[in-house]
Formats: C-alpha cells, structure tokens, sequence
DNA sequence: ACAAAAGTGTTATCTTTACACCCATGT
DNA sequence: ACATGGGTGTAAAGATAACACTTTTGT
C-alpha cells in the first residue's frame, strides 16, 4: 500500500478529466478494461487521467491508452460528456481514507492535498476498441492490478464508471452498424467466423452464418486474402482485411 | 458600441464553454439562431455560456437556452466536445481591438482583463430543437443583434462555430430518424403535411406522401386529434400530437 | 360542379430471412 | 470414406415504394 502520489497538477486543466472504457474481445466474450487501485479495499476505476494545457483531448485520450494499453493510434471514439455538478471524488476520497488511516489528513499532511480529488469534475468518456491479442495491460502508479473483465462481470467501481461504461456500450451497440468499427477488435487479418462471433457477442443476438456473410461483404470494406489453414478438419476459411480508404 | 463587460468569471468553471447550435423551423427552412456582436466589425457567433460551479452542464446548457430563446425544458443534445490545443479566441480579440480602438489595453486597463477570453476553451457542444413560433430571441450584454439564419445561409462565425454547426447538422440528421425528435421543431399539435415537410428540409430528400404518413404512424406516437379547418378549399386534415410516455 | 389537398387501399419491387446443397480439409 | 465447418444459390416472407382511387372542403 503506498501514499497517493501527488503529481504535478498544474500541469492539467482543473475541473476536466478523460475516461476511457476500454473495449476488447477474446472467446466470444466482450471484454472492458478495469483497474484495481492500489489501496487498503476494492477500488476499482476505468483508466482515467488528466489534460494537459497544450495538449488537444484526443491527445490525452491517446496517451492514456498508451500508457494503459501500449498501444499507438487506438480506435477512440468521444462518446459523451458526464457533468453532474455534484460529480468528485469526494465519496470515494472518504472511504478510501477511512479504510486507509495513514493517509488521514494530519498536520504535516494537510486536506489541502487532496483538494485536486475533492473538487468538482467533468468528465470526458472516450470508448476505444483495441485489439486484445496485441494490448499489453500496463498498470499506473495509483493501480494495484488492470485486468479485463467480461462487460456482464465488471466490479463496482468509484465515483460513476459504472454508469460511463454502461453508456459507452450503448453507443458501442449503436456505432457498430453505422461506422462499421467492430474490425478494430480484431487482428489485421480476420475469417468471417470471427467478425460473425463479434456482432453476436456485442448485439447480443445471433445471425444466420450464411447471411452474415453476404451482409458484410455487400459493405465492399472488406478484400479477401489468403485462406487460414488452422489444421482443423473442415474447408479453411479465408481472410480477410479491411480495405484502405 | 461598448466595452467589453467583464463579469465575475469567478463563478464559472475556468476553460470551460458551452456552445448551443439552436434550430428552428419555418417555411420549409431549417434555421439556426446566430447573434451578431455589439462591436465595429461583422462578428457573428453561436449562442454560449459558462458552466456555474455548482451547475450541472445540462442545466447550464437549459440557461443558456432559456435566455436566449424565453424558452424552458427545451429538446437539448449534448453531442460533442470541441477541444483543440489551441481552441481559444486569442484570434477573434486581436481582430476585435484592431477594430475597436477604444478596446485597446492600456495602463488602466492592461491586456489582463482579457484573460478569460485568451486562454484555452474546451466547449462543450449542444443542439437545441424550438418551436420557432413561441421561442423570443433575446440578445445578451454582447449582442447587436439575435436572428434566425438559413442553415445554407448562416455568415461567417468566430472561433470554430462554423465547425461546431456543421457537426450539429450532422448528428441531428442521423437522430431525427432514430430519436423522432424532429416533431420537437414544431408546435404541440400539428398536421402530417408540416413534420414531412420538416423531414424533407432536413434530410433534404421528397417523400411520396401516402407512404410517408403510413412510415410515421406505425411508430405509434403520435395521437390523432381534432380536424384542421384552415379555411382552404380542400379536406382539412387531422390535426396529430405526440402520445406522452 | 370543380379544384385542391387529405385519406385509404392495392400492386409491384426490392430487401431480408431461411435453408438446401455443394465444397474443401484433416483424420 | 466421413465428419466438420466454409462457400454459393434460391425460394419464401416481409418491408418499401409507387400510384390509383375516394373523400372532404370552399368557391
């Protein structure tokens, strides 16, 4: 357990935050990546951080997935903005420290220093679609561990992820038939098995395999490549890959 | 013209905008409210506030609405956040001052006081559906002049508002289908012949008529009510209302 | 009676859905 | 040879588009 580690934050714009609900798919399970604060009890939280002055929010939205993810140039999309004026991190700061007593603000460690935490936050939600074969989940210095969890699993977390996540997934639902960014959730290379599998998984309904396919490929995103041998004993399936625009 | 009114910024939550893409409707246009400011120099702008700091951002937004427009619980979308590094409108007051010498910082009135307005904003961008015939443009202490603009008519703004418009017409025409909330654009009852041609102007598409009225009835929600009597030598036609949820 | 515009019903066309059939691959 | 899953074609069902016909209203 350590102290909460008090950054630089002039270097960010007060009152403004980015959250970011990280999308990724393995076993026909849709998948959300969620950290565990670093803390006397479970704290769990959406990678989040700050914006700084010169720097354009999807900016900071890319460098936040970078450091979470290891990934450059992320599919990221600004879904909504939660302003509530009652929104902080006052509550959690609360429990945190009644479960935590060295952090109880004293004498030489004033409750000044959590003033970042106990004022007034807006949030920017940003979703983004990664895919989870090439994520490499990296924790940050207030995380104990970053894991993935089924989006049917996620824990209770601080403040209002909960509520973030739920309205990402909405728009994640809706995003999918119109800008066409399931693909992001996947390998370079895909089978139309795979992308079939996706849309299931993330509708929540399934599709006729033969009509899938046709659906898709009357798109005219997608070229086909080589076959897959995979060593299974059926026909191999193609690949395919999105086409460049 | 006058000076610049510098109120106390201290009530508000610093690099914070809001920006309100107001539309309305009449004689088969789609229009938006555009204020023309109180200044030597044709500057036009999009009507916009500040977040109070115990204001919810949707609140703030209402505010807005309702001093620009006398009108309260407006259909309102917040859509995205406009926030660029260099988004500020350091550029709009140098044109400003050059044409309005009297705006000129000098030993009394140093550069200072046009802080709030030099550093970075992130704006928050809403749409707003009113029914053109109740709302009351009403200038604020910035403002010349409030008017209604064709959307293919609409001058050249300051900062991004141009920008912020464009994408305002965007997500309205991919909601108007999704969320019906084009009937927001007119008044509480009102003839199937006026929401197509509504539809018409902001998808800018014809529909054939019979079919049109049949697409919109089986959404059931609408009620049908009274007849029409306009006077005009044909049937009248069914006045419509939306059924309450 | 007639012109104008609203309301209703019917047919043709296109799109979507369901499924039968054939093909490639490894054991 | 056969089990498994991929690829192609086709017919039925459903949704949409086009239009003919009837009704209402004021002159």
């Amino acid at each position: 357990m350590k102290k909460i580690p008090i950054s630089n934050f002039d270097n960010y714009i007060p009152h403004n935050g980015i959250d970011c609900v990280i999308f990724g798919y393995e076993k026909k399970q849709l998948k959300v990546l969620v950290a565990k604060l670093n803390f006397e009890g479970d704290f769990y939280a959406l990678p989040s951080g700050f914006i700084g002055h010169g720097e354009d929010i999807d900016a900071a939205a890319q460098r936040i997935l970078k450091e979470r993810t290891g990934l450059n140039n992320v599919y990221l999309d600004q879904f909504r903005v939660f302003g509530k004026a009652n929104r902080n991190t006052k509550a959690f700061l609360d429990k945190l420290i009644d479960r935590n007593p060295d952090l109880r603000p004293n004498e030489q460690d004033p409750m000044d220093q959590y003033q970042w935490f106990t004022k007034r936050q807006i949030s920017i939600g940003y979703y983004a679609l990664v895919d989870i074969t090439v994520a490499k989940p990296n924790i940050s210095d207030y995380d104990q561990s970053i894991d993935w969890y089924d989006i049917h699993e996620i824990p209770e977390m601080i403040v209002d992820h909960n509520e973030i996540t739920g309205e990402a997934l909405k728009v994640l639902r809706s995003d999918i038939n119109e800008k066409l960014n399931a693909f992001n959730l996947l390998p370079e290379k895909f089978t139309m098995n795979e992308i079939q599998e996706i849309y299931e998984t993330i509708n929540e309904k399934t599709y006729i395999r033969t009509n899938f396919q046709k659906m898709i490929l009357e798109l005219n995103v997608l070229e086909r490549l080589e076959k897959k041998f995979t060593g299974a004993k059926n026909r191999a399936p193609f690949l395919y890959r999105m086409v460049q625009k």
